[in-house]
DNA sequence: TTGTGTATGTGTAATTTATACACTTACCTT
DNA sequence: AAGGTAAGTGTATAAATTACACATACACAA
């Protein structure tokens, strides 16, 4: 039987960005310390410990901030990770003595997802940061932790919550197209849709609104742009 | 500037019971210490701090049974509540005081809700718990620390897996009408819903299966019993 | 035994929503 | 001026959802 002692307490980004072409992760890369460069150094998400007076959702602007440079991200917590092995693994305990002061605390982190437009963002490593990447989905590796558990979970409750919150907008350029908005969906939801069908639905929704300015520079008919309002109705 | 300190780190359990007059919600009432009896004894939802060597799930059924003698509930994650202060109330500070080693200590709570049918399910209290009832949802008073924002969360979050989650089932015996499964329906979603469209949607839900079984003692025609089965396609 | 009260159980027509599908338009390039 | 490219638009069909009313089986009381 043990006790109910205190334990570390950490919140992880699952930032999904998207550009026209496709979905990605944002993952840093843990810096090793100079001395010991035997290990390779392995990629994770963007994730620290909490401090103690902040509450979580600042936790999560705070840490990803620090890490990537980025600032004023949608992010929503989506589940909590608590196994107590989570930071046990071998392949994780190096990194940990470089720069924990008491790498064997038990961590338990709180997951948050985030999305943002890849044209409207611009991630820099932090100075202590290893580096900074966006990633396309399907060429994530073997992340640090239970990362890429983090990361499947995110992105199924990105799955889910696609139609039902207004979250496709912050993946999006202030001004988008609506054949972007579509590409989005169908890359997301992982199926195509019909164009015509997919307008109809998009025109019923009032918080979409047709701007007075067309696409400039492209070979062919210049699309609409248009902008999400949250305000409207 | 503060350092990332260890906290520590809780599980609440929502446990929703329904039965034939409506939705309750289980709560604990706090067990003051002999001693100090100016205080009245607040009411809370179950909860405790996690073991070392637990996982999340895990320490909610072993809390939810350590303070109801309930076990084998269906219990899920819903949200995790971090607000520094959520603790530090002083309405809290006294009970806090009378079981806590580290009473000042931060504690973020992951919230657990759960479903039981009232009829399969008997809490009793824990010896050293201050009671167990149910309360009808509408009479849920003022609660210790931010349970009522915890018990407003779960309440929504059930409202909004009730249909695409099987877990409706989980508030029914194991034998159960359809004008019963049909009301447990109205209650969460707040609506009345068709007699005839409702049964023709239960039609298609391949894991319910009507039993050779009817309802008796009762003074009108009496109903049909059907189970849930997960397995069935 | 007969009548009354009560909740069960059942079908169809009307409306709304979702799906499938093809050609003309506007701009850029050569 | 011609050809390449993605934008933009309507209609007919199928599927899903909604609205709605009466006969049935049991318990109880007379």
């Amino acid at each position: 039987m043990s006790l109910p002692l205190s334990l570390h307490l950490s919140v992880d980004c699952v930032v999904f960005g998207y550009d026209d072409d496709g979905l990605k992760v944002l993952l840093i890369n843990q810096k090793t310390s100079a001395k010991d460069d035997d290990n390779q150094p392995m990629s994770q998400l963007p994730g620290d410990l909490i401090l103690l007076d902040e509450g979580l959702d600042q936790a999560a602007q705070r840490v990803l901030h620090e890490l990537t440079q980025i600032r004023g991200v949608f992010l929503k917590q989506f589940m909590a990770f608590g196994d107590p092995n989570r930071v046990k693994d071998l392949k994780d305990r190096a990194w940990l003595q470089s720069v924990r002061n008491l790498p064997d605390q038990r961590v338990v982190t709180v997951g948050y997802y985030g999305l943002v437009s890849l044209q409207d963002f611009d991630p820099r490593p932090a100075s202590f940061a290893g580096g900074v990447n966006w990633v396309e989905l399907a060429d994530v590796g073997a992340l640090a932790f239970d990362h890429n558990l983090i990361l499947a979970q995110a992105f199924g409750t990105l799955k889910e919550q696609l139609e039902s919150q207004h979250i496709s907008f912050e993946l999006l350029p202030k001004k988008f197209t609506l054949t972007q908005l579509q590409a989005l969906y169908e890359i997301v939801l992982d199926k195509k849709l019909d164009k015509r069908n997919f307008r109809k639905n998009v025109k019923k929704m009032t918080h979409v609104v047709p701007l007075d300015e067309k696409q400039t520079g492209v070979m062919h008919k210049p699309a609409q742009l248009f902008s999400y309002e949250p305000g409207k109705s």
